[in-house]
RNA sequence: GCCCGGGUGGCGGAACUGGUAGACGCAAGGGACUUAAAAUCCCUCGGCCGCAAGGCUGUGCGGGUUCGAUUCCCGCCCCGGGCACCA
C-alpha cells in the first residue's frame, strides 16, 4: 500500500473501472425496488461551476446511498442544450451554435466524469437533438388538436436586448430573467399553452405534495393566485350595454359609488363624452407611455380621469360616474372595478383626490365609521349597513347572499379568478425547437402532419448579429407547401421557449432511445415519479410549474399515467463567495490577488459582501483547479460538509484544506494499521476490554447516526462530522494496544460510511483492507443494538434548573439510586444546604433537577 | 404592504420530541518533533471573576409559560427570498 494519498492516480483508476463495469446502469428488469434520483440538468455553457458541483455532489450521495441500501437506482444526466448563449457565441466567435453546444457538452461530460458521479451515461440525452425535440413537436400537435396550444394576438413582454418575447414567469421586477434588461409591452401574434386550464388542478395538488418544501409550494400557490368572487354587470346609462366588473367583495356592492376602468379597456374611448374626449385621450396616451416597471411600481401616484359617462349600481339603482384609473389592470379580472372607497384603500385615496362620494356599508365592531372623518378604508370584517334587505348580516354571510341575489336577478354570478396567465412559448430565436406549423394564405395556420416530423432545425443559417432570428431570413426553410391544400405556404419561424424542453426530459430518461412515441408508457410507469428531485430554488415557479403542467397534459393525452412528476423536492442553496475589487481594475478573480493587493497595480484590495458566485463579479472558483490540487473527493466532501444542502454555502479556501487533511488522515490510519488489521478475524464481543467495547459503541452509534442523517434528512454535514468523531476515537484507540478485529471493524465502518461522499478513496481503501468484492457488493452497514449498550451513563444534576454536577452511574441504576447519588454530590449539597427540597424531577438517562426554596 | 425563511463564539455550523448551548471543522495562540521548513502530534480557545475548586453571564431585543426555553406563546428589531395597485 502506498504511504501517500494520491487522489489523481486513485480517482482516474476507479472512474475507469466504474465505466468499464457499467456499475451505475439502471435496468427495468431488475427486481429490486426502484429509486429515481434526479438533479436538474445543466445548460451546456462550457464549464461546470461550483453550483453544479454542489448540486450533483448532493445527488450523488443520495444515489449511492440508495444503491447501497438495495435500490435499483435510476440516476441519469443530460443537457438542456437549446438557448441563447449558443447564438451569442455564434455571433461573437463565428462558431455554429450546434458545434459550440456539442463541444461544450463533451467538455462538461468529461468534467462530471472527473467528479466521479454515478450516472447512467447510457441514458444521456441532449434536448437539441432531433431524436428529442421531434417528440416535443408531436406533443405540441396533440395539444393543438385539443385546444391546449393556440395562437393569439396579445400584449406580450418583449425584451429588447434578447429580441424575443418572454412568458410572464420570466419577467422579474419588470426585467428579463436572463439578461436583466427592461421588458416592454408589445402587441404580437404568439403561441400560448393553456396552462390556465390546469390552474385549479395545479393548485389542488400543492396540498398533496408532502415531499416538497413549504416555501416552494407557497410560491406556486401565490403565482397561481386564486381568488373567489363575483362578476357583476353595471348597466350603462343611455345604452343597452353594461360593464362587467370582478370583485371579491360583493358584500360591499351597496357602497360602490363610482367605477374605475383600465385605460386599455375596450370601452374606454367610447365612453368619453364629447366635452371630455381630449382629456380622456391624453390620459390614455400618458398611461401607455409609462413603461411596465414604472407602471407597477409603488411610487406611481394614483391618477384617473372622468369619462363623462355614468352607469347604474345594480343594487341601489343610483347613477355612478365612470373613471379611467392608472392602477386598474386590463389583464386581471375584467379590467373594470366597482369602486368602494369606504372599504378599499386604493378607492379611498382615489375618491378623496377627486372629491367623490363615500358610503359606509360595513360597520366594524366597537367603532362607528363616518365617511366625513374616515382617515382610511375599513377593509376588515363587520356588520352590513345601508344595504337594504341585507342590513344586520355579518359581511361574510352578506357575500353569499348578495352573490345569490344577483344571480337570481341575472345581474351577476359567482366566479373564480386566477393571477396565472397562459404560458407564452414562442421565441424569436434560432437555437430552439421549431414550432411545427405552416401558414397558408388559403387555409390559415395548419399543423405539420405527424408523418412529416421532425421539422428539423436547419443548420445553414447566417449569424449577422443584427436583430431578428436568422431562421426568419432563411428562404429554404420558410418556403414549403400547405399540408391541407398543397399550395405554397410559409413555415412558422418561431421556436419554443427552452422551458418546454425541460418540462419533460425527466420522462424521456425512462426510455431515452424509444423510437415510436415520446415515451414508452411501461418504462415511465416503472420509473416515475421521480423519487427525489434536487435543484436550485430559483426554479421554484418557472420550471417546476411548467413541468407539473406538462406532466398533466401528457397524462390527459393518454401518454402517461402519473399526476405529478416529482414526489420529493430538495431545493439547495447557492454557492457564495466574497467579492473583491481593486479601485483601479474593478472586480478581481481570486488569482489576481497576492497578499491582499491587486496583482496588476499593487493597490489594496477591497473586500465586498458574500454573493452568489458569478463570472460578472469574478468571485468564482473553478472546480477543475480544485480537482487538480486536492482531487474530486475533497471537492465533494467540502461542498457537503460546509453547510446543510438547503442553505447557502460560503466558500472558504481553508475549509477545503481541512477536508483534504481529513482524507489524508484516514489514508494514514489505514496505512499504519492495515498489516495488523487484514490478518484479523471476526469481533468476539464477549472477550473485549473496556476500551474495545467503548470504541465499538462509538462505531455502531456512528452507523446509526449517519444512516439517519442521510436518509430523508439530508444532513450531510452532521453525518460527516459524526464520522470525523469516529476517526478521532479510532486514532486514540489505535495508539493503545488495539484489538485487531475491533480496529478492523472500526476502520471498515469509516470506509463504508464515507463511500457515498468520497467514493474513490473509499473504494481504494476497501481494496487495501483486503476485499476482493466491491464496497457496493458489501452494501450499507447496519448497527448492532447489543454493541450500543453501555455499562454506565452520564446524568446531569441541576439545582433549580442550573447544572451543578455530573454523575456517572451504572446503566442499570434505578430512579431512586440516581436521585440519591445526585443528593450526595458535593457541589449539589452546597446548593441545597439549608433549603427545603420541594420537588425532584428525574428524566431517565438524562438528568435530575432538584427544586429547592 | 402581504407571504415564506432566518438571526447561536473570530468564522462555517451543531444541539432530532422543551432536558449539559457551542458537536465537527476552520482560524488563532502555546508546545513537541526537525539544522530549518513543510507535514504530523499534544494543549488552550464565548465573555467576565478566580491560583484553583468553582461562580456569574451568554443563542437579535422585551415580556410570558415551565422545575427547566436556542427550542413553545405574545409583542418588537434586523437580514435573506417570493409576491405586489390582483379589485
Amino acid at each position: 500500500m502506498q504511504a501517500r494519498y494520491n487522489p489523481a492516480e486513485i480517482e482516474s483508476r476507479w472512474q475507469a473501472i466504474w465505466a468499464e463495469q457499467g456499475e451505475f446502469r439502471a435496468r427495468e428488469e431488475d427486481a429490486r425496488p426502484k429509486y429515481y434520483l434526479l438533479e436538474m440538468f445543466p445548460y451546456p455553457s462550457g464549464r461546470i461551476h461550483m453550483g453544479h458541483v454542489r448540486n450533483y455532489s448532493i445527488g450523488d450521495v443520495v444515489s449511492r446511498f440508495k444503491r447501497l441500501n438495495g435500490f435499483n437506482v435510476l440516476h441519469p444526466m443530460g443537457w438542456d442544450a437549446f438557448g441563447m448563449p449558443a447564438e451569442n457565441a455564434a455571433i461573437q466567435h463565428g462558431t455554429h451554435p450546434a458545434l459550440w453546444t456539442r463541444e461544450n457538452i463533451a467538455n462538461m461530460r468529461t468534467q462530471l466524469q472527473k467528479m466521479g458521479f454515478s450516472y447512467d451515461w447510457q441514458r444521456e440525452l441532449a434536448t437539441c437533438e432531433p431524436d428529442y425535440y421531434r417528440w416535443e413537436q408531436l406533443i405540441f400537435l396533440r395539444m393543438f388538436e385539443k385546444g391546449l396550444a393556440y395562437k393569439k394576438s396579445a400584449a406580450v413582454n418583449w425584451c429588447t436586448s434578447c429580441e424575443t418575447v418572454l412568458a410572464n414567469e420570466q419577467v422579474e421586477e419588470g426585467c428579463c430573467w436572463r439578461c436583466d434588461n427592461p421588458v416592454e409591452l408589445k402587441e404580437l401574434d404568439q403561441w400560448f399553452f393553456r396552462i390556465t386550464a390546469y390552474a385549479e388542478e395545479l393548485l389542488d395538488w400543492t396540498a398533496r405534495l408532502p415531499g416538497w418544501p413549504e416555501p416552494v409550494l407557497t410560491m406556486q400557490r401565490n403565482w397561481i393566485g386564486k381568488s373567489l368572487g363575483c362578476e357583476i354587470d353595471f348597466p350603462l346609462e343611455g345604452s343597452e350595454e353594461s360593464i362587467r366588473v370582478f370583485t371579491t367583495r360583493p358584500d360591499t356592492l351597496f357602497g360602490a359609488t363610482f367605477m374605475s376602468l383600465a385605460p386599455e379597456h375596450p370601452l374606454a374611448r367610447q365612453l368619453a363624452s364629447a366635452d371630455r374626449r381630449a382629456e380622456v385621450e391624453a390620459f390614455i396616451r400618458k398611461v401607455q407611455s409609462v413603461d411596465r416597471i414604472e407602471r407597477t411600481s409603488d411610487e406611481l401616484e394614483k391618477e384617473g380621469v372622468f369619462t363623462g359617462s355614468y352607469c347604474r349600481n345594480p343594487a341601489t339603482d343610483e347613477l355612478i360616474p365612470i373613471f379611467l384609473a392608472n392602477f386598474v389592470l386590463m389583464d386581471y379580472g375584467t379590467g373594470a372595478v366597482m369602486a368602494v372607497p369606504t372599504h378599499d384603500q386604493r378607492d379611498f385615496e382615489f375618491a378623496r383626490k377627486y372629491g367623490l362620494s363615500l358610503k359606509v356599508v360595513i360597520q366594524p365592531e366597537g367603532e362607528l365609521l363616518d365617511p366625513a372623518t374616515m382617515q382610511a378604508a375599513w377593509e376588515g370584517a363587520g356588520t352590513m349597513v345601508n344595504s337594504a334587505g341585507f342590513d344586520g348580516l355579518d359581511n361574510d354571510t352578506g357575500k353569499q347572499r348578495i352573490a345569490a341575489w344577483l344571480e337570481e336577478r341575472g345581474q351577476g354570478r359567482q366566479t373564480v379568478n386566477y393571477r396565472l396567465r397562459d404560458w407564452l412559448v414562442s421565441r424569436q430565436r434560432y437555437w430552439g425547437t421549431p414550432i411545427p406549423v405552416v401558414y397558408c394564405a388559403a387555409c390559415g395556420a395548419r399543423p405539420v402532419p405527424e408523418s412529416q416530423l421532425p421539422v428539423r432545425l436547419p443548420t445553414d443559417v447566417e449569424f449577422s448579429g443584427e436583430g431578428g432570428s436568422p431562421l426568419a431570413k432563411l428562404e429554404s426553410f420558410i418556403h414549403t407547401t400547405c399540408p391541407q391544400c398543397g399550395g405554397p405556404a410559409r413555415r412558422e419561424t418561431d421556436t419554443f421557449d427552452t422551458f418546454v424542453e425541460s418540462s419533460w426530459y425527466f420522462l424521456r430518461y425512462a426510455c431515452p432511445q424509444f423510437a415510436t412515441a415520446p415515451v414508452d408508457a411501461a418504462a415511465v410507469s416503472h420509473w416515475l415519479p421521480v423519487d427525489q428531485y434536487i435543484g436550485g430554488v430559483e426554479h421554484a415557479v418557472m420550471h417546476l410549474l411548467y413541468a407539473r403542467f406538462w406532466t398533466k397534459v401528457m397524462r390527459d393525452l393518454g401518454m402517461i399515467e402519473i399526476d405529478e412528476p416529482f414526489a420529493n423536492l430538495l431545493t439547495q442553496g447557492m454557492v457564495c463567495m466574497e467579492t473583491r475589487s481593486c479601485p483601479e481594475h474593478g472586480w478581481l478573480y481570486p488569482e489576481q490577488i497576492a497578499e491582499g493587493r491587486c496583482a496588476l497595480c499593487a493597490a489594496d484590495v477591497v473586500t465586498g459582501r458574500n454573493e452568489k458566485m458569478s463570472k460578472s463579479k469574478k468571485n468564482v472558483i473553478d472546480p477543475d483547479g480544485l480537482i487538480e490540487r486536492f482531487g474530486a473527493d475533497t471537492a465533494r466532501l467540502f461542498t457537503l460538509f460546509a453547510a446543510p444542502p438547503e442553505k447557502d454555502l460560503e466558500w472558504n479556501e481553508q475549509g477545503v484544506e481541512g477536508c483534504f487533511r481529513f482524507l489524508n488522515r484516514i489514508w494514514r490510519l489505514v496505512h499504519d494499521h492495515y498489516g495488523l488489521v487484514t490478518a484479523a478475524g471476526a469481533v468476539d464481543g464477549a472477550a473485549l476490554d473496556t476500551a474495545a467495547r467503548d470504541l465499538r459503541r462509538v462505531v455502531h452509534q456512528t452507523i446509526r447516526k449517519v444512516t439517519g442523517d442521510i436518509d430523508g434528512r439530508f444532513h450531510f454535514n452532521t453525518a460527516i462530522a459524526a464520522v470525523m468523531e469516529l476517526v478521532n476515537a479510532i486514532s486514540t484507540y489505535a495508539g493503545k494496544t488495539p484489538d485487531a478485529a475491533v480496529l478492523r471493524e472500526a476502520l471498515e465502518t469509516v470506509v463504508r460510511l464515507l463511500n457515498p461522499f468520497v467514493p474513490h478513496i473509499t473504494a481504494e481503501l476497501w481494496q487495501e483492507l483486503g476485499h476482493a468484492d466491491s464496497l457496493e457488493a458489501a452494501g450499507w452497514p447496519s448497527w448492532d443494538e447489543s454493541a450500543l449498550q453501555a455499562d454506565s451513563m452520564l446524568i446531569v444534576v441541576q439545582v433549580n434548573g442550573k447544572v451543578r454536577g455530573k454523575l456517572t452511574v451504572p446503566a442499570a441504576a434505578d430512579r431512586q439510586a440516581i436521585e440519591q447519588a445526585a443528593m450526595e454530590d458535593d457541589n449539589v449539597r452546597r446548593f441545597i444546604a439549608g433549603q427545603t427540597v420541594r420537588k425532584v424531577i428525574v428524566v431517565p438517562q438524562r438528568l435530575v433537577n432538584i427544586v429547592v426554596a
